[in-house]
DNA sequence: TATTGTTATACTCTATAACTATA
DNA sequence: TATAGTTATAGAGTATAACAATA
């Protein structure tokens, strides 16, 4: 008499529970770095963005990063209020704003790139040279095929 | 004359943001298809631990999943609000308390664990097998060296 | 009508720590 | 005193939708 066992896969028999595992871990780990700096990792990715594209619109940035508006809003709130970014109105349409880095903000950003470097280089360091090319390479590869183009990449 | 230029990393540098852009959207497509049977993706992880170690306590459970006592608690008082779970006193310690899955909880994990299977395969199946294998096995090494030991892997 | 940006609401997850009851 | 579990608080992130002003 057989029992028809049915197969539960475990969580580690998943790829998304185990990269989950890596990234909460390594996002907690920078979290913490940038947290002496006085911002989240969020307001760093937000940062990183205006240095690149100064005097963006709250929409677009949105778009850019893979967010709400209204999440954007949040953030440049407190990155207002840190003094970190200024908020001004649009010459050419009256609803629109830009958002820009104050020089504080600026200054901070390289800053914030060594701590993300430092963070980067502590976790993927632990792995050979081809293992970490191997790994940037398939997570390039999954961003592009399901288009999460939330930072144009490069 | 020149300029020193002060090199600063971009985001996608980063392997650790990358890694940030996948695991984000894997869980969140994870999110939504188990929500259709009314679960979260933590609860989902709850439940698959309770599937094999059943009559565990909330401080074992705790420690397994990487979590404090305090959002195990929460954790547990939604799953018994959904009668997913029960929750029984220790007969040996009567400070201590004993979690385990109701027949209703248990035949769930199962579903569950389909979907799991689904949603890997959805994302990963761009992959070809060569991608995948070094991709498990990347993020084994690094969970492994960095004792990442959240729920024992296997 | 559609779009820009703000605001309100709500929920998940996380972390800290105060609290009780028991050991 | 240490441990088991609960509870309160707070902050980050996410999502939806209502809203006012402008196009």
């Amino acid at each position: 008499m057989d029992h028809f066992m049915p197969s539960v896969s475990n969580l580690t028999d998943h790829t998304g529970y185990l990269m989950r595992l890596v990234s909460n871990a390594v996002s907690q780990d920078f979290a913490c770095k940038v947290a002496a700096i006085g911002v989240t990792v969020a307001e760093w990715a937000f940062l990183r963005v205006l240095f690149d594209t100064d005097g963006i619109a709250p929409t677009a940035l949105a778009d850019k990063m893979g967010m709400t508006r209204g999440a954007i809003s949040k953030l440049a709130d407190r990155l207002l209020a840190k003094g970190l970014i200024r908020r001004s109105d649009s010459q050419t349409d009256r609803r629109a704003q830009v958002l820009a880095l104050t020089t504080q903000g600026r200054n901070m950003v390289p800053d914030l790139a060594r701590l993300a470097d430092e963070n980067d280089a502590e976790t993927f360091g632990l792995l050979t040279t081809a293992e970490r090319a191997a790994l940037d390479q398939i997570l390039k590869t999954l961003i592009e095929r399901r288009s999460l183009t939330t930072t144009a990449l490069d």
